[in-house]
DNA sequence: CTCGTCAGTTCCCTGAGGGAACTCATAGGG
DNA sequence: CCCTATGAGTTCCCTCAGGGAACTGACGAG
């Protein structure tokens, strides 16, 4: 599908994909590991790894030659998509963690306080929603028109 | 589980959650229009508007009395999540979308650019990804303790 | 009175996911 | 040498969610 949502839900679109990510990105690196944190089946837990790692977001690496043990670490392209987890936690501590708070904070470098992700337009530095944009075809469109959001009906 | 991402999966988890919202962001509200641009099964794509209208995502409304017929509009909560959508678009465009570019460009209407989403920090504005946090536990956590990502383990 | 449309629901069937057991290489203890 | 334990999977079976196609129900048009 010539859709850029499409293929992310290609590489992490099954349910358990995010979760086996920020399991590797909070450091459980190995299978045994991330199999009983989730509580995921172990074949589902193999496939998905085999998954991830034909798609360049995990890469694989022997800890240890004897016995053979291997762990998985992210590469630069699945360091990005992390990206996307600090957005789902964003959405999920203000709509669904109810009285007891966020589980976890997030205490940004640059300037040592607790915060949370904005989303700012990489143009203007503004803050930019899915309400502040227009949608247009780009070079890689099929070439079905789109509405923008909220606009009225072509006239 | 007491993990934003995993109460975030569990309102659009589901691989044609994200597609769906998608098409309703863009205009798309009704039924047969949704169910034929996605090639989604009838009964799957019920079950799922279903879901996101309980979970607060959608809202359901009427617009025609006679004949009865109803479309799916965007709550502030769903709003919200597709601000998710953009940041799936930018990985997707970054990592998958190949030589034929972006298939869809977003305009800013603060700005007027096209340009497309960075994270920030909601303390101090500055950039903040994945990589640059420190992951801490909050009020609604568990218990168990985290490493902050790439850090040395603990010795 | 029949046809077409929208918005679903019902039926059956296949395939993906869960659980438990098994494999393989190796290390440690007696 | 034999037994057991560990990490990282694989294999087997079984159930249940998803796909496809047909059916329903309210209405409007011809």
């Amino acid at each position: 599908m010539a859709c850029s949502i499409a293929r992310t839900l290609d590489v992490v679109g099954e349910p358990w994909s995010p979760l086996i990510l920020r399991d590797v990105y909070v450091g459980m690196n190995r299978f045994e590991q991330i199999q009983q944190d989730l509580g995921i089946s172990r074949k589902v837990l193999a496939e998905r790894l085999r998954w991830l790692t034909e798609n360049g977001v995990l890469e694989r690496r022997a800890y240890s030659e004897r016995p053979p043990r291997d762990e998985y670490l992210l590469t630069a392209k699945g360091r990005e998509l992390c990206d996307l987890l600090l957005v789902m936690v964003r959405w999920g501590d203000r709509w669904t963690s109810g009285e007891a708070g966020p589980p976890v904070l997030y205490r940004h470098h640059a300037c040592g306080e607790i915060g949370h992700v904005e989303l700012c337009c990489s143009s203007c530095g503004q803050p930019m929603r899915a309400t502040d944009v227009d949608v247009l075809p780009g070079p890689g469109a099929g070439g079905e028109p789109l509405r923008t959001p909220d606009a009225e009906p072509t006239g």
